[in-house]
DNA sequence: GTCAATAGGATTGTCAGACAATCCTATTGA
DNA sequence: TCAATAGGATTGTCTGACAATCCTATTGAC
């Protein structure tokens, strides 16, 4: 019975299982921010938030556990993923990787309506740099990847990387946050767009590797200066 | 009946959960051609063939889920993961990708003892190779990868190709049942091992890559084949 | 007064049973 | 022979329960 709706928008359409929409929602509190890393996730409290029965939660934590999204403690349950330094940098490696691969695929393999869509993407997520706020930007860059992640041919592809991007968005602490990085990310993006425009692939997959690799140092000097997010956010 | 066992001994000792059990015994089951793709994992029979409650059978289904190992299909329930050639080629340009990463990482960044373990675990592949069956052939094969990841510095990296390739193993109808192809294969791999072992990650990476790519066009000349694997293999 | 030992509460892991919704199958009727 | 209906099978979800373990705080001893 009971509908769930924790924020009250139109959150449950797409997954026809409950679990699904539980999973879902809990992916984006992480992602927002809502759930941080190190928090503890107790079942008791998350069934009464959300209204719905111990083996439904539990079935969606067990996705997210695989997601490495919830890690589980041993006699403690579930917690948010924290990442050491180390992660992070294996993470990072592996996003430029497989974003330098998605690029040169888009690059190569997208047709008109997808790259269409692309443009459209980075247009907004221009639009939402200068002037909007951040959460709206981040919204904007969520949306430029989903339209890279729908023009890449290779699916398996976009699988893993839209995973590695859910892992490392736990990480609030975000590369964004540096003091100017939000312009040059944007040069950075859209020597991408413009490589792909030319349908240059080795050119497009430079690109994203370099953005992924100053995305990294940006983000390894926000955690090496704010270093307290290692505690248990826990009340 | 149903008794459980792959190995049909010490099944319970170092996960530490039942459904951790359960998950990886499923695991095993698929990878070694128990359950063949597009089989249905009926709840109720497994959980009296496995001698398990519903819940935690359902919990492990989810982590097999996320691991793309099994499927679930709209009120009828999981079945064994089974893949067009699409999802072949797929799965194999991201195998590519990940074991030419990690063969350098490996040339590059790995501890003497990863070396020798690797090397030996090229001894026992040669060794089985030409005098023992498949089945052996296959475990010395599982060996030798579990020493390359070993020897990986990126945890995710591992992670990664680990997971591909029991997506991969789940074609049982693996490249190499290819006359020939065994020979072949233990000529490629060799050229990695020797790469790595001069510490050149370039040529490492190279070998690995022209491995994959082998393997690749050997495994799709089986599907082509014997392509009478779309059926569900149900009772 | 400080430290150790014990008791109690909190939390997860696992089990059992139940019911509605949906799908598949086979019998029945035209 | 084909269509419609009825019945069984299977999953999705809920509820309740209990043991094992961990955390906390009180209690007792030095």
């Amino acid at each position: 019975m009971g509908l769930m709706m924790t924020t009250n928008a139109p959150l449950f359409d797409r997954p026809a299982t409950l679990r699904e929409s539980v999973a879902g929602h809990l992916r984006d509190m992480m992602m927002q921010g809502t759930l941080k890393p190190g928090q503890r996730l107790r079942e008791q409290a998350l069934c009464q938030a959300l209204q719905i029965s111990r083996s439904t939660l539990r079935e969606a934590l067990r996705t997210l556990e695989a997601e490495r999204l919830v890690q589980m403690q041993a006699h403690r349950g579930p917690v948010v993923a924290s990442m050491t330094t180390e992660q992070t940098k294996d993470l990072y490696a592996m996003r430029e990787l497989l974003e330098g691969y998605i690029a040169s695929s888009f690059a190569c393999g997208a047709n008109d309506s997808q790259r269409l869509a692309l443009q459209q993407a980075f247009g907004r997520l221009q639009l939402l740099a200068s002037s909007g706020d951040l959460a709206d930007m981040l919204g904007a860059k969520q949306g430029f990847y989903q339209a890279l992640l729908e023009g890449c041919p290779n699916l398996v592809a976009a699988e893993m990387l839209s995973s590695l991007l859910s892992r490392i968005n736990l990480l609030r602490a975000t590369s964004l946050s540096r003091p100017n990085r939000v312009e040059q990310s944007l040069v950075e993006i859209q020597a991408i767009v413009q490589a792909i425009d030319r349908r240059d692939g080795q050119a497009a997959q430079r690109a994203a590797k370099r953005h992924v690799r100053q995305a990294q140092l940006a983000a390894l000097r926000v955690l090496a200066t704010g270093s307290a997010q290692l505690e248990s956010h826990d009340g």
